[in-house]
DNA sequence: TATATGTAAGGACATATGTCTCGTTTTTAA
DNA sequence: TTAAAAACGAGACATATGTCCTTACATATA
């Protein structure tokens, strides 16, 4: 049923023929929700087509994105692994294609199964390295350096960055969409950006790597 | 050799023969180095006794404490795991005695035993865990919530704070000790804390404790 | 003990960031 | 197509946080 997915990402390295077969394909529409915040998990889910954020809402309303994904991952591995509600929020920014595997068998056929458990293993590690990173970068450089890297991440060739995605870049770096919009001020002033028709075109991109400190705001942030 | 951490630990639990037998213990005195941010990553490391904390320098100079730990735990399991040099200094800030295996006999050994992996998998997913809290935490709330949150933390009795620890907390909580003394400065107003000689103390725990969300900044943050 | 050196606390000021608001533009939906 | 609703960008002001400096202790050292 899936067997392209299963090729396409090499499924069966690392998923043993019980878990290979549990795999079912779910699709979400832009804007549905995969997980909420809050909720028990009931699937592990591998992220096979389309782009989603995760994100966090406080009990006063504030939104942090943790991170954007387009390509394959694992979503929802923290919360089987402690059998612990869900953290975060992931709603799909395009239209989009899961394969999920219920807990339960994932618990049963994969805990035991050591290419799955390294997989699982090799993954969660790398989250929790670009995790660390985002965290002491966060801490250690004002909303401009945070800004210029994102910009960086977010264009990787010369394309302009559409300011629809100012809100979620604003909760990204943790800061608000007016203070977003006063620093892509300063860096127009600089000669580094330049505004276009609803878009932010990056003009120096030499000046804005130095600025955002060679960082690379990662996909993975979580 | 080591047969009463072995014990105390359970590490038998976790670790196969050849793992258990390249066990070594290894001493530090206050304020050693254990690892260094940067270097090739030579061992695995388990605190066994002693307090360290992790933190990391920018080429700024400035300085980000990831994490302090006092109870057992795996130390360098990042960066066995992905193979890379070491991301943040550790240090000890009392005598401390570390456990450690050379990380190509924990590839060898350990990458092929399945208690070992879960038992990696296991301690990772909870840092994670912790940091992507954290992370959330800093961009979500200001100093104050910060502060609020790490008192409580640090002292889960009623005793006072030593001020000596004041610039830890600062570079925990990425602020200044110019401004930690400010907030305090505020709580105290607000009859929340106190100073005292070259400390302080939690008046009201109860309003420290709503004021600080609630949340604990975990021993773990990375 | 006396002196040098370091650290702590806080004042004064500068900068970074947040909140509120308003006029304008864009999107939505009748 | 058009009117209502939502989003956008920026001004004005408030608050949070950082930098620099000074004074008072504390600690090390001769």
């Amino acid at each position: 049923m899936d067997n392209d997915y299963i090729k396409e990402f090499s499924l069966q390295r690392v998923l043993n023929d019980e878990l290979l077969h549990s795999l079912t394909i779910t699709s979400y529409n832009k804007g549905d929700f995969v997980i909420r915040q809050g909720e028990n998990p009931r699937f592990l889910f591998f992220l096979a087509k389309g782009k989603i954020k995760a994100y966090k809402i406080s009990p006063e309303g504030k939104r942090v994105i943790i991170s954007f994904k387009d390509s394959f991952d694992i979503i929802g591995d923290i919360e089987f692994v402690q059998q612990a509600p869900y953290i975060n929020t992931v709603e799909a920014m395009t239209d989009v294609e899961m394969l999920t595997i219920p807990i339960q068998v994932a618990q049963k056929y994969g805990m035991g199964y050591l290419p799955f458990v390294r997989f699982l293993l090799e993954r969660i590690t790398e989250k929790l390295y670009a995790n660390s990173n985002a965290l002491t970068f966060n801490l250690m450089y004002p909303v401009e350096v945070r800004l210029c890297s994102y910009l960086l991440s977010m264009s990787m060739n010369n394309e302009a960055v559409s300011t629809r995605d100012l809100r979620d870049a604003a909760d990204l770096i943790g800061t608000t969409k007016r203070h977003m919009n006063r620093v892509i001020g300063d860096l127009c002033k600089k000669g580094i950006l330049e505004r276009r028709e609803r878009s932010i075109l990056i003009v120096d991109r030499e000046r804005l790597t130095i600025l955002g400190k060679n960082n690379i705001y990662e996909e993975e942030k979580q």
